[in-house]
DNA sequence: GAAAATTTTGCAACCGGTTGCAAAAAACAA
DNA sequence: TTGTTTTTTGCAACCGGTTGCAAAATTTTC
């Protein structure tokens, strides 16, 4: 069906391998040939089978992306700059989506039998055990968005979420706030847990008051809405800390829906600066989280991994900043 | 590096073929051999591998996917959908982000190249042609979203574009709405110009006066909210039937900017129900457009198209209906 | 228990490329 | 021109599986 190596070659009177070279970077062919093979090639319509170059070479030009979190749009942002990133560099995608269904050992089963090149593990709440398996199983992994350890046994890029959820208590602070509460990501996600750790520390130590604290169920809008009709029973705080842009939004809803003002009655901060939270109806105050960069760091290193696949496990990680909106109240000159 | 078949059969010994049997599906291998076989296998950790399986039985279980609007978080609740189908059904989904400055003709070269088994092409804004170029490449294809034509030459699953139109213009005039704006998406996507059609059609029927009409550059947040804006310079209107959720999200945020509350001073409709059609800060009355359906439907048909390729081109239609919520005023009684 | 029918097994060719190696061709030097 | 060096070329083996075919083994039938 498909045209093969063979017939170009025969075509153009020349060897298999003739043909193979000029269609190969970097290998040994003379003008002259070139040309017959080239002729030859567009008149048949031929273009390599990457699977068969694959089998012989080795590679496959595969990343696996593996993702756990499709009700977060922010994850669409993550996407497109993934397919993009990984697209100029002429390398595909293969997308896992992990749902709590699948068995998270079965899909490193897959994508090894797919041979893939590489794995992306693009998620904050996975456990860094998951990313592991992959570095076992002799594949170049790197955890974006993943948790910060000080002697890291595979790669991560992203962010100190430690340190950006004290960021958020220096906000709350700086905006005259005495008594706030902490509205979390899942308590599972090593996310949730940094910032969490983050903001009491921090908030302890300038001496903001965190009067309740409470996780969502998911990085989602009706976690966050829920939450926050449950931290509605108990209003002495002035503002609230989110783990999350998206959750943020919810629980704005969810104060509005009880009649609060925001930011008169009641202050936001969120995280992740996603595309929505410039949006009007929130115009939210967050932190924001370098989204493209660690992107297109991940991208970089698992490419580079790929020719230095020993290389020492390296973290990246990316500075985040305050991006004042309006859903605290004005610091006053 | 890799545990490969032959090690497996010297292992069990047995042949290199009764390894493969007891690996493929319905071959013939006797309890015994099986035994051993399996046995063997996992000693040494052993999994075929797909590439060189792909090259032997020329099926590789890669479904190309190609997308071109990650703007719209609505295409996040598509991939999901879409992701989850394949991967029950033992099929991956290799993911193509068409890009403005990506040239089309370069992915269907390059999904021939990676041999994939079939393509969904996800998207209501390329052209009925670009599909039709993976026909002509002998590469099964359904174009999911895609415009209704009563002679297909590819297979299309979607909506009637057209009757939504209508159904939105006699949604409005149930409301008793006299003089309605048209706010479509991006004139180059015939579903923008069938819902447009559909739309002023019906309204003419009906006795509702449209009193302006303009397409937004995008199904985008800030296409809908820029849109907007101009169409406010001229206030006859009451209600703007918007050809999306987030351009109507968009568009919704920029009249109240305008100080319009809604539904009093203006109404809107929407389209898609889109999950954040639901969130209370939009509350959004909108035409639902049954994605689910739509995907799994799309996914049923390129596999069948796996085992009858020449299968004859098919239309499959899934009606649209009216989600009531907030942004049109109430019926009265 | 033998003959016939059925199932299981191994051989070997094939899928469509790549690549090390040695021979052939071309380029260069004297 | 001839000898030497460099580049190009084709051969053949290989990547890791699948599969048609005929022989071997097993099961069924009488």
């Amino acid at each position: 069906m498909a045209v093969t190596l063979k017939e170009v070659a025969e075509r153009a009177g020349v060897s298999r391998s003739a043909v193979s070279r000029t269609f190969t970077q970097g290998a040994s062919v003379s003008a002259k040939t070139r040309k017959k093979v080239e002729k030859a090639a567009r008149d048949l319509g031929y273009s390599p089978s990457l699977i068969a170059r694959s089998l012989a070479t080795n590679r496959t030009k595969l990343i696996g992306l593996i993702a756990n979190n499709f009700q977060n749009p922010v994850f669409l942002e993550v996407f497109d700059l993934y397919t993009r990133a990984l697209q100029e560099r002429n390398l595909r995608p293969l997308l896992v989506n992990l749902t709590d269904q699948t068995d998270p050992s079965a899909s490193v089963q897959l994508l090894k039998q797919y041979s893939v090149d590489g794995v992306i593990v693009a998620s904050s709440t996975l456990p860094p055990l998951f990313a592991h398996a992959f570095k076992e199983a002799q594949v170049p992994v790197v955890h974006a968005f993943g948790r910060f350890a000080s002697t890291p046994d595979i790669h991560i890029v992203g962010i100190d979420n430690e340190h950006c959820g004290a960021l958020a208590a220096e906000t709350l602070q700086k905006h005259r706030y005495k008594r706030v509460a902490f509205l979390g990501g899942p308590q599972s996600a090593t996310s949730a847990q940094d910032r969490a750790a983050g903001f009491t520390r921090r908030a302890k130590e300038i001496g903001l008051e965190i009067v309740s604290s409470l996780y969502a169920d998911a990085y989602a809008y009706n976690s966050g809405q829920q939450a926050m009709r449950e931290l509605l029973n108990d209003r002495r705080f002035e503002a609230v800390f989110c783990g999350d842009d998206l959750i943020c939004m919810g629980a704005m809803d969810a104060a509005r829906d009880a009649g609060l003002s925001i930011p008169q009655d009641v202050g936001f901060i969120g995280f992740n600066d996603m595309n929505m939270a410039a949006w009007q109806a929130y115009s939210l105050t967050t932190i924001r989280q370098p989204t493209s960069e660690i992107i297109l760091s991940s991208v970089d290193l698992v490419v580079s991994m790929l020719d230095t696949p020993e290389r020492a496990p390296e973290v990246r990680l990316f500075p985040c900043s305050v991006v004042e909106r309006g859903t605290l109240k004005p610091i006053e000159g």
